[in-house]
DNA sequence: AAGGTTGTTCGATGAATATCGAATGACCAT
DNA sequence: ATGGTCATTCGATATTCATCGAACAACCTT
């Protein structure tokens, strides 16, 4: 485990690969989750994948441009990378406004 | 060849589907070919693959309920389906106007 | 009917992806 | 140091995907 992760230029990242990285449903509830901002713990994302797994889709998503990742102790923490909205403006935005696992949708009585 | 195109429900397309469509280069420069509203004959995207590979493409974005497909005569049209813009609002509008397909639509179409 | 044009379907193939369990590495507490 | 916690990496596997050429089907023209 290394203590600096490697993040791409928000420069380099391409459109289709943050619509690639978006377009599997747990990785897209995890992006939705961090739509408030907050950062997040590694494990508050009580995902339904073995943790080998949820590291690959935490590492797409970092190569996505989509997350930061960052150490703390032993623990790990996830926020929304910032720059992405003036990469991509609204984007993310329109995405997750759509998106089925939002929170507000959780919130306003979804199935 | 079918005489009738298979086209999804529209509320039965799930957003991560439209993500995947949109995240081939390909797929997401023919639907930005598309984008000002116009159908377009099957072949009049020049795309660099053989056409078995175009009509893979052209299923995939079907399938997912960006486009709709209609036999005239020999030849095939393709189009936007408007009804997307009523299950995704804003959707496709943030995506092509981020799309650097969008460089390439301007100048041969304008708006 | 015979032939040409236009997409689609059918294998086949190599690359990418999602998933897991096991092993490993980094860090903290004792 | 020893052990525990947390996340990554490593193999392995099954699935999906992009791509091609060949064969086929639908349609129009002659």
């Amino acid at each position: 485990m290394q203590e600096h992760y490697a993040h791409p230029e928000m420069k380099t990242v391409q459109l289709a690969d943050v619509l690639h990285a978006l377009s599997d449903p747990l990785r897209l509830r995890i992006v939705a989750a961090l739509a408030t901002g907050d950062e997040r713990g590694w494990g508050d994302f009580d995902a339904p994948v073995a943790p080998s797994t949820l590291s690959h889709h935490m590492k797409v998503l970092r190569q996505a441009g989509l997350v930061t990742h960052r150490r703390e102790g032993t623990r790990c923490i996830v926020a929304l990378r910032p720059e992405l909205e003036a990469r991509f403006p609204g984007l993310l935005d329109t995405v997750l406004r759509l998106a089925p696992e939002r929170a507000a949708a959780d919130r306003t009585g979804g199935e």
